[in-house]
This record gives C-alpha cells, structure tokens and sequence, in this order.
DNA sequence: TCTTTATTGAGTCAAATTGACACAATGTAA
DNA sequence: TTACATTGTGTCAATTTGACTCAATAAAGA
C-alpha cells in the first residue's frame, strides 16, 4: 500500500489508537516501536478508526498488522487528549519528511485524541511488521527506549502504570510468557511491573500457594547451573482467581 | 441558555465526555442522572469537548455546570467506542421530543464515541442542576437505577468495577465522604464498591493498623445506640500509602 | 425509672501469611 | 575435580487474618 492510498475519508477523524505493545525476552520487558521517516523519532505502533468500527477492532487492526498476530491480549488503559500533545511544529517536521498529498496534510495536521492500548504479545510469535509511514519495526528495553515523537512516552509510563494496577485483576504473566515457562521468568515480569525487586523463596511460595501453576518437566537450558523446572497456567484456576482480584484481602 | 445556542461548530464532532457522579447519603451510594425529555429515560451529566479543551477540562466543566463543583476528584476509567452504542431509533425519538434545528438534529445523529469519568463528590454540598436538554437532575441509589439511555447502565457499572480495582489505588474513600465521618460509612462504602459484606471490627482493625486516619470526637446523632467517634482522613500519609497501593503483596 | 434495642469499641485466639534468611542440589565451565 | 551461578526447599519469628465475644452506651418504650 503506498502512501497516499490511506483513505483518510474512511476514518473518523481527529481520533487515533495507539498500542503498547508488550513482549518478554531475554528476561526483559520489551516494547515494539516503529522508526519515523524523519529519522530521529521512534513512535508507537497506531492507527485509526473506521467509521462503522468498534474502537477495540481498530485497536486489533492495528496490532495484527504490525505483529502478525490474532487474537492477542488487548487492553485499553486511558485517553490521551491534551489539545497540544503533538507539538505543531514537529508534525509539520515530519508531514514535510513524507511525501503526502494536500488531503493528508491536512489530515495529519489535525487535532488528534488517542486512545492508549497495550497489548501482551509472545515474543517468539511476533514478526514485526513496519507499516508504509515507518522505516522499522523493533523491540526496546523498557528502561532503554529511544526518543518518542509527542507524548508517546508518557502513554508507554501510563501503561506500564495501568498495567502495575491490572497485575491482581488482569491475566497479564499468562500472555507475556510462552505456554511453559521457569518461575523466575514472571518473577521477572513482576519485578519489572511493579519497579521493585522480590525475594525469590517468596515469590514462589506465594505464587506457588495461589494453585494457578502446574508444573512440568525440567528444562535444560545449557546454562552453567541447575536446570529450573517449568510450569504453565492452570487458566480455568486463574481467571476465577482474577475476578476477585489476586490477594485483594478488603 | 435556549435548546439551539448549543454551538456545536466549537465541539469535537463525534466525542463526548460522560461523568457518572457519586455520592454518599443515607449510608447508600448513590449516582446523580438527569431526566430525558422522552419521560422515559434516565441519562448521565455528559457533554462535548471544546475544540481547544483538553477532555480532563471537558468533564470537569461538566461537572461544574450540574453540581456547581469545582475542583472534584475526577477519574477517567474507559472508553466507549461501540458503533452500535446508541440505538439510532433512540436518538431519533429523543431528537423528535425536542426542538432542534436541523444543525443539531445531524449533531445528534452522528455515531458518538465516549470517554467515562467517575467523580466522587460529598454529597451534602451538591446542589443538583438540570440542564437544557433534560427535565430533573436526581440522585439514584446504585442498585435502584431508573431505565437508562444508550449504554449508560453499562458506563456505570463500567466505573463501579473500575473503582473496585482503584481501591487501593485511588483515594475514594476521602472524596465521597465529609471532612470528618464515622467508620461505618467508610465501610459502606468498601462493601458497596466491593460487592460484598466486610467484617466490622477486622475492618476497623485493619483501616486504623494503615495510620491514614485520625480520631476526632464523639458524634450524637440523636439515633437509639452509641454514639460513634468521627475520624478524618490523614491527607499526607493516605496519598504516601496509595502511590504505593494499599495491601498489595507482591 | 427500668428495661429494651441497636450499634459501637475493644478484645481474644487459633490459623494463615509474610519477611528475612539459610542451605543443599545441580548443570556447565574452568 | 573444583568453582560458580542459580534453583529447590526449609526454617522461624513476627505479623496479619478470620471468626468470634462481650461490655458500653444513646435513645425509645414500658
């Protein structure tokens, strides 16, 4: 699809979807971005709403797209509607970088409110994807992100916020994680989340005792130490401890 | 303010802001609506967004126009973006009922995307105003709802479930209630938002173990039983132990 | 005035959970 | 064969929870 084949008159205007999406690997919280044209700015993987769409499906459009994926974790977490949250001057910076027709122009240079979304994707599934406005699609360290174009990191903090809050209500390790993983893999994703360091004897007796684990074989990694057994989600268990909340003793 | 001075050339077309409005009176919660003109429906304070506003300032200029409240604590919890959300026969019969021209008859009909926002409010200093495009403006307790427009029955107990996952997080006990209350309405409160009974005295205990609360003096209530000391809430350790989440484990 | 009633404040106690550790077990590399 | 990093398991005191009692008290009724 080239450039100006975006069909701006399909979409509701002045309204955006943008998605953080979340993957673990190599013990750490990644985030896919894309790179932006004008070579300086990453930005976050979004699109806009059809006129007959549900906003979620824009959100999932958007996502399968970018990764490849169907049927992926989705959460919608907050709006983001300060009037100047794309500063004036950068967007004409970057529509100048495009080579955009005058219909875009203009479309791009309205006013737009987003709707922040994360996402919680496998890693090893995700094949990313750059979309005809972006030079790449890559992951990112939580804690090494490069420079966002507008306010797109502080949608990425709100996210990570959302999602310390989601962490007793929402399947949020279950969707991180492969189907069999080691304990200290969503240890890690804990730590991560919540900003703080936990202590692994009890992590594990905690996460073990809430009856949502089930244990498998050994896994040998080929590391230079003992081999960690892994374990998978007992769902059925874990969605009903979710309802309530995870340790909410109120 | 006549029906037609709705200047809807300075509103964003297509998005509106709902707030779903709380009180705290006669030990029950309760949700301030406005009656629809139909004499059918009940509806939330909702209203558009100013075309150089940010959408916080939106909903809160709301609120300021049917409570006469400022600076109210004001929690945007989700969007709703289903295309299908108000039934086009609804519109049409509610546009009939009133005396539009057609400028806001096609306003009116367009597909409208809405941002929720909870406000916790002290009930004792509200002062209900109907606006121009309904009859009454009432309180409602949480479980007697009157029948409600579009999706505004799910908008609410949207933000119910939003507030029982913000517990811990938010300070929502402080906003509804007055500077100085028994520990029984603070109860009430957590069982109503938490859908179930909590324990009176492990609540007690456990409330005053957290320090965020001050005692103060004795309360006659003129009722047939002992009288119950009122506490006030200690602002700078409650916000200290929220920015953290109360009672959260891992 | 005495009793009744509803509700509050305070306390008990066994059971469960938490926090802070110690220590042995075990795959690889040196 | 040893060293090392990391895992599985265990201990134990301190704290918290859940399920209760029970006395105190403000007003209403007898």
């Amino acid at each position: 699809m080239g450039i100006n084949d975006l069909d701006t008159a399909s979409f509701i205007p002045g309204l955006s979807v943008d998605n953080v999406i979340f993957g673990f690997h190599n013990n750490q919280l990644k985030v896919l971005l894309l790179a932006c044209k004008d070579q300086k700015h990453w930005m976050l993987p979004g699109g806009y709403v059809l006129k007959t769409e549900s906003i979620d499906a824009a959100a999932e459009r958007v996502l399968l797209d970018r990764t490849g994926l169907h049927k992926v974790y989705l959460q919608q977490f907050s709006v983001f509607g300060d009037p100047k949250r794309s500063s004036a001057q950068l967007v004409k910076g970057l529509v100048k970088s495009m080579d955009f027709d005058e219909t875009l122009n203009q479309w791009f240079l309205q006013r737009f409110i987003t709707i922040g979304y994360y996402a919680l994707v496998e890693f090893e599934k995700v094949k990313p994807i750059p979309d005809p406005l972006s030079l790449a699609c890559d992951w990112f360290d939580i804690d090494q992100l490069p420079r966002l174009i507008f306010d797109h990191q502080a949608i990425i903090e709100g996210a990570l916020i959302a999602m310390r809050q989601h962490l007793n209500f929402q399947p949020i390790g279950l969707n991180l994680l492969p189907s069999s993983f080691p304990l200290k893999s969503l240890q890690l994703i804990y730590e991560t989340i919540l900003g703080k360091k936990l202590d692994r004897p009890n992590f594990n007796r905690k996460i073990l005792s809430l009856g949502i684990l089930e244990k498998k074989e050994k896994q040998f990694t080929g590391a230079a130490h003992k081999a960690p057994f892994l374990y998978s989600f007992r769902k059925k268990e874990y969605y009903k401890l979710l309802k309530e909340g995870i340790g909410e003793t109120f």
